[in-house]
DNA sequence: CAATATAGTTGACATAGTCAATTATTGACC
DNA sequence: GGTCAATAATTGACTATGTCAACTATATTG
């Protein structure tokens, strides 16, 4: 019973989740007429957020997010503000219909059971999770090297 | 210290994750001159694979295979071939120059002071892989549903 | 104040993903 | 055996995503 993985079967395991897990997640915004960034993006604004963190967080070019929010815009789901500490970032908030929107998209993911995490106990869920902070935590840091 | 995490604040942790693994895998591919999904498909085409396998593990439509197995024809890596038992799939299978293509993606990603995995110990590798698999296969297995 | 860096936008272009229609083959079933 | 539905892959039209270079506006440094 003895499965040991080499590191090249772990690397081909963890593509093969990257897809899936991928998938189903925007799969609930394909559901309600949202694109795959889109609906990332909205998940992501529970809270406001300047485009330049997104910008870092989807490690894109600057104008990728520049067309995502735009897109949001037109379907009235967020607005881009500015704050006065410092001129040129573009806030972006959730208008109420997004808030609603991603309420929808939140509750699905969640919902136990659909989708990725509902298959784990409790313990395995904070496992994960902590593990995959680790290498996120890890490899951000290794990137500004 | 207690920072228990909500399902949500679990599901937004993961899609980070998947931005940033997804961005890590493909860049060794585009430091090549692959595209991001050709540069996966080479990866997972260790042996051959008829295309709706790619299909099912990209889960996407059959003409998106189509366009990544003619993009590493041209480029001389890879190249379709027939099997007797089932005359309408085509199997596609490495060529010289994409075996060795794929050495060096492998070895890249799986050279120990880089990239996502690096940073767990081996037992926390083997504990990672575990749980991706669990949540591979119950996923897919609740998707035939 | 000048030089440089940063945040975001625009337009041009390549890649990726979806959809509907088509061809070839297989499997089912009477 | 012959018809019919299902499956594997392709094509062409179209939208979305990602990259690049050029640009505007604002901040920072010195």
């Amino acid at each position: 019973m003895n499965t040991q993985l080499t590191l090249e079967q772990s690397y081909l395991a963890l593509i093969e989740f990257l897809m899936l897990s991928k998938q189903r997640i925007i799969e609930i915004g394909t559901n309600n007429h949202l694109s795959s960034m889109q609906t990332i993006t909205l998940l992501l604004l529970k809270n406001p957020r300047p485009m330049g963190t997104l910008r870092r967080i989807f490690n894109c070019d600057a104008s990728n997010i520049t067309g995502i929010v735009d897109g949001l815009e037109q379907k009235n789901l967020a607005t881009r503000f500015d704050i006065n500490s410092d001129r040129r970032v573009k806030m972006i908030r959730l208008l109420p219909n997004g808030k609603k929107l991603r309420n929808i998209l939140v509750h699905e993911l969640t919902n136990d059971h659909h989708y990725l995490l509902g298959c784990l106990s409790e313990y395995e869920t904070k496992n994960f999770i902590e593990l995959i902070q680790k290498i996120t935590a890890a490899t951000k840091a290794q990137k500004l090297t």
